[in-house]
DNA sequence: CTTCGCCTAAAGATATGACTTATTCAAGAC
DNA sequence: GTCTTGAATAAGTCATATCTTTAGGCGAAG
């Protein structure tokens, strides 16, 4: 998932460090001073800057330094700038941005999906959906997750759309983040359960108007819920 | 924009042969072949695979090489992958995703602009709604592609949700794209333009529902005619 | 004949020193 | 006061050496 070797924990450290405000914009660094610190050689550094600077977190100019660029020209779709900002201080913000964009999305994602998931998916859909109410029922938090990433995986996936398809993982860092941060009731509301249940009959019965209405219903929840508890 | 420097020289010729399909997924590069190919150091060669890295559509792995990835697992928001692949061979599945993407976006986005805007943007709105209709009447189809891309890009940054404005400039990839491979009639259809014409005027007034319900016509009918005119 | 583990060569990963180039900033000319 | 010029600076590039990982072969054991 992670850009592996010495470059990797370069960006590991740095990434967060821009993403959550405590290297501000304007911020210079210079790319000896990146070796030292991390005793590391040129090549290292270079690699580590340059991808940072592909998300447009920094620039980097002769005679000038390694700048900290300002938060709206990062390139927020990036997957590692999304975890980045999800794990530091602007984790509201990010929720709050990244709600909107799935009560934009899931919906329609789950309209196509109910017109043209293929046999298994709307197989599988229906199987999470039963793992969903056994393991709320449990108030198994962690299977609960796991299943729930799944399940909104699968519809965006069954969309046919391949850029809905990947905000799949994007939803799932939302809802981990949701969860890992207390942010979800400690049992998940039954309501919302059968709010999924829905979702999955009407895409396994090819009722597109119900899914999408269904799959609505969830995500404006979860964005106001979010307003509710969120700071 | 771009990268620039040698690594940049590398990226531009790499990526859009990647992105066209040109070299297939599996297709593997050894980085000494490309430093002669190129004529560039190690180093360079180095910073433009690990960039081609990070949006996942090559991984380096010792002992095997370069290898390109299959499409599915392409970082399909990074904004070069998106340039690459409008230039190239699946230029039409690429606007199709994108278009289904702002069917979702786009009408949301103008719902909380009506909301949300401040005076200045709404003024703006109007303006451009006045010079999309003078340039639409002229035939004038490069400042009507300017105001075009203004008009939308304001109205995602008008949203107040950063994702959303961040899809300003794809929004206008894709725009630029249908004009320039003329997917476009060669004057403006009246019922678009009156169209935008009424998003402004509801975003002006503060009518989220209607600015939702003309937008949504608006990405609709964009994507609809689409299927008519690709391939 | 199969399976396991060791060995080796291949290819990327990292380090380093030398050199190049662009850019800022300031001193000096007009 | 403005323009020119040049020196200082920091990133960019190159070439080379060395380290590290690992696919795939080879042989011994089962």
């Amino acid at each position: 998932m992670d850009i592996q070797g010495l470059p990797g924990r370069l960006l590991a450290d740095l990434g967060p460090a821009i993403a959550s405000g405590e290297l501000p914009a304007g911020t210079v660094l210079r790319s000896e001073e990146l070796e030292v610190r991390y005793g590391v050689s040129r090549t290292v550094v270079r690699e580590a800057v340059r991808i940072l600077e592909s998300m447009r977190l920094v620039t980097s100019k002769r005679r000038v330094g390694i700048t900290v660029q300002p938060k709206s020209d990062w390139d927020v779709f990036d997957p590692m700038v999304i975890r980045w900002r999800l794990a530091g201080a602007d984790r509201s913000a990010q929720l709050r941005s990244l709600g909107s964009l799935r009560v934009a999305v899931e919906p329609a994602a789950a309209a196509l999906a109910a017109r043209q998931a293929t046999d298994d998916q709307r197989r599988e859909l229906g199987a999470l959906a039963v793992e969903l109410t056994v393991t709320a029922r449990a108030a198994d938090l962690t299977s609960f997750l796991q299943h729930d990433i799944a399940f909104h995986a699968t519809i965006l996936r069954a969309s046919g759309n391949e850029m809905f398809a990947h905000l799949g993982d994007t939803v799932g860092a939302v809802l981990t983040g949701r969860t890992e941060h207390h942010l979800m009731p400690h049992q998940p509301r039954p309501y919302a359960v059968r709010l999924h249940r829905e979702v999955a009959d009407a895409i396994c019965a090819g009722d597109a108007e119900q899914a999408e209405q269904a799959m609505r219903t969830i995500v404006v929840g979860a964005l106001e819920e979010l307003n509710v508890t969120v700071d």
